[in-house]
RNA sequence: GGCGCAGUAGCUCAAUUGGUUAGAGUCCCGGACUGUCGAUCCGGAGGUUGCGGGUUCGAGUCCCGUCUGCGUCGCCA
């Protein structure tokens, strides 16, 4: 090693020892006689004391020194003068003085440095990640991922988990996320598809017989991006054999108490909290609930058939819903013009018709253009049911479940964070479990697996499968932190018959099943246990515990929204030569990135 | 693919309703300074206002298009 000490270490106890510092100048402060540096690493900043004493030729070249160069510094730790500690600094007692120094590299001038105030644009700091990463929250963030997943391994290898890595290029299934494609060079017309998940090795291992199986997987998806999207994603991927849902779920419960201790050190209470899909839509309009507050979505179909307001009796005779939330103490800060951008948003994104409201006045009556269509009975039944009181804004949607789910969904979202109605640094963990089997794909008019189509049906819900597709519910689970769906899984279907039942109400005739998945039809031929299990998105769980709201800074190399690496340039064309080989012809010439 | 926000000096931002030579801080360069820790002080350099059109006597500002980044809807088994 260049040093013998890293740049966090030093403090009154080494006062009187020689020792070697390598690191990056953070700050420069010249006086002309003195000098001081803040010498920086991955472990801290110590100051280092250049003074006249130590020669002409250190403090020449110490006078060079700039941001971000790297040096090597021999000297000896010192207590810093009477009142001049800084207690900021872990260091801050102790100062380092300089006998010998050493330029390892200079650096360009960067266009930002680590230790800036106001942080530069986020492309900018893609672009230079290597200066980005450098920064404390970049350090510490990564390290606690590092922590996170080291904990999730360790819990894992306590239950007796193997890790075993499953294929990068693996088939395409064009069911589910638009997969990545990699050009065969040997069979030119044909592809290998990266993983969306490896859900298939997995399971195939336990038919295997391996029992309990982990892998840190990285995922692909090319779908758009969002905050908490990236288009390759890590999990860590977990089956099990001879379980049921209880038995997973329980499993990851123990694992989530012992992330919460030593990464937070926070207690959380066994079992964690359960609710239905059902339940989950009806009470928060949402399958991941920010449970960490109330603000509950009420329904006021009673009430509404029986008023004279035109909008809300026909949703409700034609067997649509009419609900609402109430917005507490927001009266105030929402004017009316603030209600209209919130009407035009339910409108343009969830395509609502409209947004009623009701404002509960200083005297406890309700005001509302469209107050006149009711009773007073009915206002104050109204009032009743949403807990109204002065000050309140009580919003309602009607319209199918749906769009008002999404609606109510999006305000409660948006009042929860502009009204701090719960503590930022909360953490609540729960599970939505008994998610339904299909959803309607309104494109291709057909059933669609709503989780994906291993997915086994509660016991009860088996018949169903026959006669009521949309009603039977799986044995599907998700587990969600403070609003975000942090991971999901199910018990898979280990019948072939049953599996090959499912395939065709999605769509898929004997011959496709044989085609796409036969391979799995024959695995569950061959003597498969039940098996289940789930998969928890890392890059989230790391983005909740460090209390981040964007899964970039949670990852070392991000992409940009249009899946771009700002700092490599990738994608990026290639030559010639490289398509010839695939047998790919570009129709459409495109520039490089620039 | 839709909607929205942003783009001005290396960086972070300002620039009145469309009006003089586009400013400030920081960074950079030079100088002064022996106890700072966002060092300070003096001087200097630094601009195709993302790009392309248009309107106008005049455009950083208004209009159209386009590129890039971010947010969001669709999408994400």
């Amino acid at each position: 090693m260049l040093r013998t000490h890293t740049c966090g270490e030093l403090n009154i106890d080494h006062v009187g020892q020689t020792a070697t510092l390598c690191g990056w100048v953070d700050t420069v402060r010249d006086f002309g006689g003195v000098n001081f540096i803040d010498l920086r690493d991955r472990y801290g900043l110590t100051q280092v004391v250049f003074n006249p004493d130590a020669g002409d030729e250190i403090v020449s070249l110490a006078g060079k020194l700039r941001n971000e160069f790297v040096i090597k510094v021999v000297g000896t730790i010192r207590a810093r003068p009477e009142g001049q500690a800084n207690p900021d600094l872990a260091t801050g007692e102790i100062e380092f003085v300089a006998s010998e120094l050493e330029i390892l590299n200079e650096s360009l001038t960067p266009p930002f440095t680590p230790g800036q105030r106001v942080l530069p644009g986020e492309d900018l700091r893609l672009k230079h990640r290597y200066l980005d990463l450098r920064r404390e929250k970049m350090m510490s963030t990564l390290v606690l991922r590092s922590r996170i997943i080291k904990a999730m391994r360790d819990y894992c290898a306590d239950n007796d988990f193997i890790d075993v890595e499953t294929p990068i290029l693996g088939r395409s299934t064009p069911e589910g996320a638009r997969d990545y494609l990699v050009p065969s060079r040997v069979f030119n017309g044909k592809f290998y598809a990266l993983p969306q998940s490896p859900q298939i090795y997995k399971q195939i291992m336990m038919i295997a017989g391996y029992d309990r199986y982990v892998q840190v997987a990285r995922c692909f998806r090319d779908e758009d991006l969002r905050a908490d999207r990236q288009p390759e994603f890590t999990q860590l991927d977990i089956e099990m054999s001879f379980v049921d849902s209880e038995d997973v779920i329980g499993m990851i419960d123990g694992m989530m108490q012992k992330l919460a201790k030593d990464i937070l050190d926070i207690d959380i209470q066994l079992p964690l909290e359960r609710l239905t899909y059902d339940e989950a839509m009806t009470r928060f309009g949402h399958d991941a609930p920010d449970l960490r507050f109330g603000m509950e979505i009420v329904d006021i179909g009673e009430i509404a058939a029986e008023c004279e307001f035109g909008v809300f009796k026909g949703t409700i005779d034609a067997g649509n819903f009419v609900r609402g939330v109430n917005g507490k103490g927001a009266a105030a800060t929402y004017s009316r013009k603030r209600i209209d951008e919130l009407t035009e948003s339910v409108k343009d994104d969830f395509g609502a018709k409209g947004l009623a409201w009701f404002r509960c006045e200083e005297d406890g009556s309700l005001f509302s253009p469209i107050a006149k269509f009711f009773t007073e009975d009915q206002l104050n039944a109204i009032k009743t049911k949403l807990g109204a009181e002065p000050g309140d804004l009580l919003m309602f949607i009607a319209d199918t479940f749906e769009v008002s789910c999404k609606s109510l969904y999006s305000i409660r979202k948006k009042f929860g964070a502009e009204f701090e109605l719960y503590d930022p640094k909360q953490m609540h963990f729960s599970w939505v479990v008994e998610f339904p089997m299909f959803e309607k794909d309104e494109d291709n008019d057909r059933w669609a697996a709503m989780h994906h189509p291993f997915t086994a049906p509660l016991d009860e819900c088996l018949s169903e499968l026959d006669d009521a597709p949309e009603k039977s519910r799986a044995k599907a689970y998700d587990l969600v932190i403070n609003g975000y769906e942090a991971g999901g899984g199910t018990i898979r279907i280990h019948d072939s018959q049953i599996q090959q039942k499912v395939f065709g109400l999605l769509g898929m005739n004997e011959q496709e099943c044989e085609e796409r998945f036969g391979f799995l039809l024959d695995a569950l031929r061959y003597g498969a246990p039940p098996h289940g299990g789930l998969a928890l998105g890392i890059d989230r769980i790391v983005m909740l515990f460090a209390g981040l709201d964007n899964i970039r800074d949670c990852i070392a190399f991000p992409k940009t929204q249009r899946a771009n690496d700002m700092m490599t340039e990738a994608p990026n064309v290639v030559e010639e030569k490289q398509l010839r080989e695939l047998g790919i012809e570009i129709t459409k010439k495109v520039e490089p990135l620039v």
